[in-house]
DNA sequence: CTGTTAGCGCTTTCAC
DNA sequence: GTGAAAGCGCTAACAG
């Protein structure tokens, strides 16, 4: 790999000069300019961004921490962020923590060493101290998914409170009375903002909101098909389900399949971010479509924004959903 | 954000002193160790890797080259080679070329640029020039789903031409006489491949190859569709066909709901690429399943051993693929 | 045991 | 119009 200085040799110029060449900065006659040019071309030479990382004090890269990147969902949050960071100059250092603490801090570690412009995090937990020792670091963060209250930093995620609350009301408008909800980690925002509306639902409907129906887990096929089994055990046993996200809609609908239990014809199935519609075979999880593209995208816009010098203050961007309906809804038999 | 030299400073000691206990490299007395030890405390210092990589012209970084982030399929090849290369210390830069041509040789020259210690390329097409452009750097490059006969390169894939004769012949087991197959560019071996293992497998079964029932497109739901229209005007009808990847199934799929053909009932459909069985819900594609996690991990590791030094010949690695039956199949009616 | 020096690739004063 | 020198953060060879 050459570097300027070989460049500088081949065309007996100095390293100044052909750093002019490459920036077009300053006065350099047309004559050496074509003999740089040439030494370029016959090394391949690519200035390394390493050199001007140290000298500039920006990598022109984000790092981008998911907390699992199994979901279908994730992947448009990817590309959403990545098409946005390349499009302006950027590219993107891509770390899964597997949903782990520790593997987060080493994630953030990584990225700061790395002097990384900007962070889009996906956070493991609740905890606000990661997002401050990054920030401690003078670097910009911005937290997805994940409801901050009272923090001091960017936001970008959707109300899943309220989505949930209209998932569920789809439900009780086609006739459901006895509704389940099984979702994630009853300390994690994320599930717990989708119990929330799901029992605002069940309230403003006159109905009585139990408990027992209310199911925490893990946002994994296993956890949905254990908490799918708990339901078959319930004395009296629900209509219909409302699930956290698409992993514990699939671990579920699997445990009531092998129970021969048909779906929407014995029990109706909602639940959240499964494929964009054109992406799925009918029939499908009627599902809340979380836009993660432009979740993706908004992240790192801020970031940018953020990295231009503007000063503003941290802001909770709350993007729309939309509810995909498909074949998993019947009405309540008897 | 700290340097090493603010630690020096604070700890009242020169750089290389932080540096050795950094690196527990040299002898450096106990008392002084803890101070400097206690500055970096102090400070959240934590030694930039941008210096590092300048000096060792070393960045731990692979680059990632995916040609559309889209599908299911790359999620998982792209979480084994993060994984993996998480595991061996290094980071991955993901860039999508959003399979254009000028947008992978942009990526190519990133990443260069930025010094990655190897790269993973999913070619945009079967064009060699952009490999050698890369190994012409001393960069090692890994390619990635591509044939690339007679190429000075490493290779991982699956052997889908072997895969869609399976496939093939699986329909022909049921009875299936006049079957299809729309697959990706003709230009392009991941889409011809499949084209061939389904004109052998309907030889070795002594039916004819009717090559108006052999549709190339994109591998795009759109494309998917519109193949799938032009399969409906054939005098003789297909009553089965075999798609090339999942976004082709779900676009052709949605072109014969719309014209009233039931699948598997009226038409059996059979692909590539669908998610893992535990990840989707029954009536679901029967469908070739390709590890991608392992081919991500695989193609990851062959850069790390190169990296690592080790001489060894250029190497195609076959990875095997399985089929997931689902219900897209039926007995072809009368 | 610790410091001095030099250099990785790059750009930017400041001279000439 | 071009070059010399300095410095971004880090480490290793060499002194002491």
């Amino acid at each position: 790999m050459a570097t300027i200085r070989d460049v500088a040799q081949l065309a007996r110029v100095t390293p100044t000069t052909v750093s002019r060449v490459l920036n077009n900065s300053g006065y350099v006659k047309e004559d050496t300019r074509k003999r740089v040019e040439t030494a370029i071309a016959d090394l391949a030479y690519l200035p390394s961004t390493v050199g001007q990382s140290l000298r500039f004090k920006r990598t022109q890269t984000l790092g981008l921490v998911i907390s699992d990147i199994s979901s279908m969902f994730w992947i448009t949050v990817i590309r959403g962020a990545e098409r946005f960071a390349r499009a302006h100059g950027y590219s993107l250092v891509l770390i899964d923590t597997e949903s782990s603490e520790q593997q987060q801090q080493s994630a953030l570690e990584n990225l700061i060493r790395r002097q990384v412009d900007g962070i889009i995090l996906m956070p493991v937990s609740a905890r606000t101290e990661p997002i401050r020792f990054v920030q401690r670091q003078g670097i910009p963060i911005v937290v997805l998914d994940h409801p901050m209250r009272d923090e001091q930093v960017d936001v970008v995620r959707c109300d899943t409170e309220q989505a949930s609350y209209d998932l569920t009301r789809l439900l009780i408008e086609r006739g459901h009375r006895k509704i389940a909800m099984i979702t994630g980690p009853n300390n994690f925002a994320t599930a717990t903002d989708r119990a929330d509306g799901y029992r605002r639902a069940l309230r403003d409907a006159g109905l009585p909101v139990d408990e027992t129906r209310i199911l925490y887990g893990r946002f994994l096929p296993e956890s949905g098909a254990a908490m799918a089994a708990k339901l078959l055990e319930l004395d009296d046993r629900p209509t219909a389900v409302v699930t956290g996200n698409d992993f514990i809609a699939l671990g579920a609908a699997n445990t009531f399949r092998k129970a021969g239990i048909r779906i929407p014809e014995d029990l109706s199935m909602v639940t959240f971010d499964v494929a964009p519609e054109d992406l799925v075979l009918d029939p499908f999880f009627t599902s809340v479509l979380q836009p993660g593209a432009l979740m993706g995208e908004r992240a790192a816009e801020i970031l940018l924004r953020r990295l231009d010098g503007q000063e503003m203050p941290y802001e909770e961007v709350l993007l729309p959903t939309r509810i995909a309906e498909f074949s998993s809804i019947a009405c309540p038999r008897a």
